[in-house]
DNA sequence: CGCGGCTTTGATGTTCATCAAGTAAAGTGG
DNA sequence: CCACTTTACTTGATGAACATCAAAGCCGCG
């Protein structure tokens, strides 16, 4: 699905990375880009799919993922707008490494690789800033995976709840946006394992459960078990 | 330890990173820079440190690590000469995210970061080859988490050491370059099973072992080794 | 309304960390 | 250069953490 409407000048990412295009640069933007929209689940593109345009996130929630040799899925990260800029792999090479889907409805602004690439090459600053962006979205991703690593199971579903809570819906309660079995894929564990510990959550009174839906109860229990764990 | 007299037209990372620079840039950057001498187990910086300088790996091997609240290391990875460009976190902080230490012998050369700024905002192939350069280290250590996060203890040991003999030596034969509790913080696993790894390796015939020495009998299975565990 | 996928829980077994004790190696000061 | 100290390495034994397997319930969707 595409759309062609959006007017860039007012748009929000043009704030974060695009602002330091002059009038002409946006105007040329607003004509090459093109908005894709996604409802949740669809695949925005797989690994291996040759790269031709530079992406980023306007709405919605995304997962970035590869498939191992064996066919299990390993979540790299699920991460929301404005912090999901392409894979960094545009830049270095011919084919996406990792995959990206839409875990929530999702919109995409996507434009020319090359019209970025001759940007970057042509104006200073906003190589600056895309430069900046692109390393903060990998710090980000670099840290999470450590964390995650430091942790044991309860440690890491503890710090996947906050996560959701503190950092994607800023929120106590939320609908977790993936399955069990994703969240497994996200921090290493098996599925079994992540739904025994969220049950163990529940029953101890620090979350409560309705389906998909979460409400962290006992906010500060959770941060030790975090913390701890 | 401090050295000027690098003859920067015929540094090897010219051709790499600062090829796009002209006579007179060149020049300056010749003037600016300085090498830094590290003796193998030095610290090159610590976390937390504030960045002043952009620095990159002429010779030798380096390790990028932090640590956890509770005082352990999580290697984040080893990497060589021409890799390691800085930390990606110069571009967004004020301060070190994370700390590196010569594991071998190295030399660092050191621009002051103000310097390289100007020139990412003023000369566009420049900024262009550096974005590929941070992007490209970062996807490597990404892509190495997720390898070793999918193995078990004997996969990733294996793994580890194919890293060392095709990645980073180019030889079946090696000194390892760190202590087995370096390795385990690398791949997550404990010191004793590290150890006990390479015993069975040792004992299979799979590799011959004179302490830190280290040579690979039989590759193939080393191979098989890594990727099924 | 029935099928398939996701979720849940219990039981079982494997993998791995931890502890302990001993040996080798590498610094350190006299 | 040697005695001493410390740090790294090694191996076995034990227990904890986690995966796997299995069976049943639930839920959405055709």
């Amino acid at each position: 699905m595409i759309d062609r409407t959006c007017i860039c000048e007012n748009c929000e990412f043009r704030n974060l990375v695009f602002s330091s295009l002059n009038e002409e640069e946006v105007k040329n933007l607003c004509e090459k880009k093109e908005e894709q929209v996604f409802r949740k689940g669809e695949i925005i593109h797989h690994e291996g799919d040759s790269i031709s345009l530079f992406k980023y996130l306007k709405s919605g929630l995304v997962k970035l993922y590869r498939k191992t040799p064996s066919g299990e899925e390993q979540v790299i990260t699920i991460t929301k707008p404005f912090e999901f800029v392409s894979n960094m792999s545009i830049f270095t090479e011919e084919r996406y490494v990792y995959s990206v889907s839409a875990v929530e409805d999702s919109v995409i602004c996507a434009v020319d690789l090359k019209f970025i690439k001759d940007l970057l090459l042509k104006n200073g600053p906003f190589a600056m800033g895309l430069l900046s962006r692109v390393a903060r979205g990998n710090e980000k991703i670099i840290a999470q995976t450590l964390d995650i690593r430091q942790r044991n199971l309860v440690g890491r579903v503890a710090y996947i709840l906050l996560y959701f809570a503190n950092e994607i819906y800023n929120t106590r309660v939320f609908d977790l946006p993936v399955s069990r079995k994703e969240i497994a894929d996200f921090i290493g564990m098996s599925t079994a394992n992540v739904i025994r510990t969220l049950s163990d959550f529940r029953k101890d009174g620090i979350i409560r459960v309705f389906g998909k839906t979460i409400e962290i109860v006992d906010i500060a229990r959770l941060e030790t078990m975090s913390r701890i764990g």
